[in-house]
DNA sequence: GAGCACTGC
């Protein structure tokens, strides 16, 4: 059977997510998953080309050149729109008729006749009339539909025409890509321009760096984080006559301040004394069945229409009809288009699951048919880096047996193997995965309150994210799921996964909140209710940065931190550096810019290549410390005019990194601009660090994060001025292994040993002026 | 003495 030649190609380096190349009119030709190591492709085949649906849409890379409208353009000419063509779609009646149409290039015409019956295959267009009259009836819509059914493209589209919508439609999404891709689709499926293109565009997205909207957009997806900003600006959503919220199920921490503050509008709460003019038409859109807990949310008089149907009795069927005839809530359910995936347990459980996915990889490699492509789920760096090697040992052996076929003209038939963590769960989507093979871990995110201290561990996932990771192996055609645990493994796990809310630092959601004028938290309607010591914790945080004052309410400088892409902490630091004694802000901005995207120093793997990059960085490396050595980085690499590229290469820099550490950079001046915390025109001084400019820096980092300082203790550990824990320097730290009399760092992070990282010496007079001046 | 799941503004 092994007469497949199996190569191996590895990607390491790729934007985030998925590389994606889509021609015209083609189908997808090629993806590839890897994002700094957390996944890489092995490939044994030439990918299959697959059919391009939606949640394939909402995956697609986007272009790198979204920023000139005419290179949004599809590649047919746009000069010379032709009445001809106007006239040969007055078939589609009303719409030829408009000003609109009369300019449209034919070409978006031509498409958009070609995708409506696809659009009217897919199966939501069965519920098109019971979502219109839910609509009508009630302002809330709970609608649960599964991938494939075609929910995310079609929904705003019923809605554009009904009466009520008189303004625009927003769509929010967890991601930035499926906010862009979506609405791509969604102008093609229109014959719409897309966003920015043109004054008449109906479809727009908007993401963070990227605001593609024109002044006739009518749907707008965006990102979660992006709405709760405008509702920060406008807290009654004045300019949507619907909100469409999307991927509910995932329950980010924002979809979760989402669906509080929605609740609130709907049952006509005051927003910071404002009232919106019309009802606000809102529509939950989730995968799983969870409908009556979104039910029972949105439905505070319990007449939701489940009592009507769940009731046997006379008179309790009597109660249920009054009721329902003042419910609140519609609800929906959709079905999904998934084709079938076998099941596969393992019939004892294993310790080595590496070594077990290996196997498996190679059975499925020899015993099925070909074409389809092997996905697998790991935990993380050190396991798909391990898995890696040994398929690739594997997959070498097997060449020399068949030495023959290498050399064979004909097209190898092959098989891809992707290797993945969670990424592959629902932030990429690869073509052509027939079989999935599920390790049932991964590395979570844990928030302990009460040392402030966050662990990454690797945990079992839950049911529904097996689920998941399950229906991946289905998308295209049947498929199967190899599970390397027990069906009792599968029947002891968690039903669902853990909301974020319950499990991270509550700082940043509750300024949020009291910026936009809810200012009884412990009251706020969470549809899971964060712990009471949590959420007093992250107030207590709070007064401490003055961002609230003592009765709870939020302060001049809370408000100012709120508008901050940034932690409340940051925002803080920030808020400390344009003081007039301290005078380093646009220095902090530099700073906080390479704080807030990933690493921008490469990771090296070898012995050799790290001495090589420590050499190149020497004239980085800052002996303060990371927020000084950021610094230097950040103002080298801006000063750099002819070939930046070159020099991150030179430096063992990430060039990705550096460009987003540059966009975040010019949003903050501009932010800071806008708040008057900078005059505009304001230069920078560009040489190497002063002591006093270095204190003035560490001081503002002092005053955000006084709560993460530690000193040395007589053994040569630090241990913290506030809790007295043992903490040690993290490896990545140019500080790793130094002996200063104090530091002060940016996180506190757990891994089989708690570790500081983002680290900074300062002198123990400095913290004790700090916390003198809080107290 | 030796490490980094995933989003997002």
């Amino acid at each position: 059977m092994s007469k497949e030649k199996a190569s191996v190609e590895v990607s390491k380096e790729s934007k985030s997510g998925s590389q994606v190349e889509l021609k015209q009119g083609q189908k997808r030709k090629r993806v590839e998953v890897a994002k700094k190591g957390d996944g890489k492709s092995i490939k044994f085949d030439e990918p299959n080309a697959s059919r391009v649906d939606e949640a394939d849409v909402k995956t697609e890379a986007p272009s790198r050149r979204s920023g000139s409208p005419s290179q949004r353009q599809s590649s047919k000419p746009l000069s010379n729109p032709g009445r001809k063509d106007n006239k040969s779609s007055g078939r589609n009646g009303k719409l030829a008729n408009t000003k609109h149409q009369q300019s449209i290039p034919p070409h978006l015409l031509r498409k958009r006749d070609e995708l409506l019956p696809k659009r009217k295959a897919l199966p939501i267009w069965l519920k098109v009339d019971e979502i219109k009259a839910s609509l009508k009836k009630n302002n809330v819509l709970v609608l649960t539909g599964e991938t494939g059914s075609g929910k995310s493209t079609q929904v705003p589209q019923f809605l554009l025409n009904e009466k009520w919508c008189t303004r625009c439609i927003a769509i929010t999404q967890p991601r930035r890509v499926a906010a862009i891709s979506l609405a791509r689709r969604v102008a093609e499926e229109m014959g719409s321009y897309m966003g920015s293109q043109s004054p008449m565009a109906k479809v727009g997205y908007s993401v963070r760096f990227d605001n593609a909207t024109g002044p006739n957009t009518k749907i707008k997806f965006l990102t979660e984080g992006m709405l709760l900003q405008e509702m920060l600006r406008d807290p009654v959503m004045s300019q949507y006559s619907a909100v469409v919220v999307d991927e509910v199920h995932e329950r980010s921490v924002n979809v979760d301040l989402i669906l509080g503050f929605l609740k609130n509008l709907v049952a006509g709460v005051e927003q910071s004394g404002k009232k919106r003019d019309q009802p606000l038409k809102v529509v939950i859109m989730s995968a799983t069945a969870d409908v009556e807990a979104l039910v029972d949310f949105f439905d505070d008089s319990g007449a939701s229409e489940k009592t009507l149907s769940a009731s046997n009795d006379d008179a309790d069927m009597k109660d249920a009809l009054e009721q329902a005839v003042t419910s609140r809530v519609s609800k929906c359910f959709v079905e999904g288009r998934q084709f079938p995936v076998e099941m596969i347990h393992l019939p004892s459980p294993t310790q080595d699951w590496v070594e077990s996915a290996l196997k498996l990889i190679f059975q499925i490699h020899y015993k099925e048919p070909l074409p389809g492509d092997i996905l697998v789920f790991l935990t993380g760096q050190d396991t798909i880096e391990g898995l890696e090697k040994l398929v690739n040992d594997y997959a070498e052996g097997m060449d020399n047996e068949v030495p023959k076929r290498i050399f064979e003209p004909t097209p190898v038939r092959t098989r891809k193997v992707i290797l993945a963590t969670n990424i592959a769960e629902t932030s990429v989507t690869v073509p052509g995965v027939r079989y999935v093979i599920d390790c049932g871990k991964s590395k979570t995110k844990q928030f302990r309150s009460r040392l402030g201290l966050e662990s990454l561990l690797v945990k079992p996932i839950s049911k529904s994210a097996a689920i998941q990771r399950k229906g991946r192996a289905g998308r295209e055609a049947p498929g199967q799921c190899y599970r390397l645990y027990t069906e009792s493994g599968y029947a002891e796990m968690e039903e669902r996964t853990t909301p974020e809310i319950l499990r991270c630092d509550l700082s940043q959601a509750i300024l949020t909140m009291k910026a936009r004028g809810v200012n009884d938290v412990l009251n706020f309607p969470f549809l899971d209710r964060p712990p009471r010591d949590a959420l007093e914790k992250a107030l207590l945080h709070l007064l401490h940065l003055q961002a609230l004052t003592e009765t709870g309410t939020i302060s001049e400088i809370g408000l100012k931190i709120a508008k901050f892409p940034l932690t409340p902490t940051l925002g803080r630091v920030l808020v400390e550096a344009a003081k007039p004694e301290r005078d380093c802000l646009l220095d902090v901005i530099d700073i906080i810019s390479a704080l807030s995207v990933e690493n921008v120093f490469l990771n090296l793997v070898t012995e050799e290549r790290k001495e090589e990059a420590s050499e190149a960085r020497r004239e980085l490396y800052r002996r303060e410390g990371d927020h000084m050595t950021l610094l230097v980085t950040v103002q080298r690499y801006a000063e750099e005019q002819s070939d930046r590229k070159a020099w991150c290469i030179r430096h063992f820099v990430s060039h990705r990194a550096m460009q987003n550490v540059m966009n975040v950079r010019k949003q903050l001046r501009q932010q800071c601009q806008q708040l008057k915390l900078l005059a505009p025109g304001e230069e920078q001084d560009m040489k190497a660090p002063s002591e006093e400019r270095t204190k003035n820096v560490l001081a503002c980092m002092l005053r955000g994060f006084v709560a993460n300082t530690a000193r040395l203790m007589p053994d040569g550990s630090y241990k913290t001025l506030n809790g007295n824990q043992l903490v040690a320097i993290h490896p990545g730290s140019v500080l790793f292994g130094k002996k200063v009399e104090a530091i002060v760092f940016n996180e506190f992070v757990f891994t089989g040993k708690a570790w500081a990282r983002g680290v900074s010496a300062v002198q123990l007079d400095w913290v004790s002026e700090v916390i003198d001046s809080i107290l």
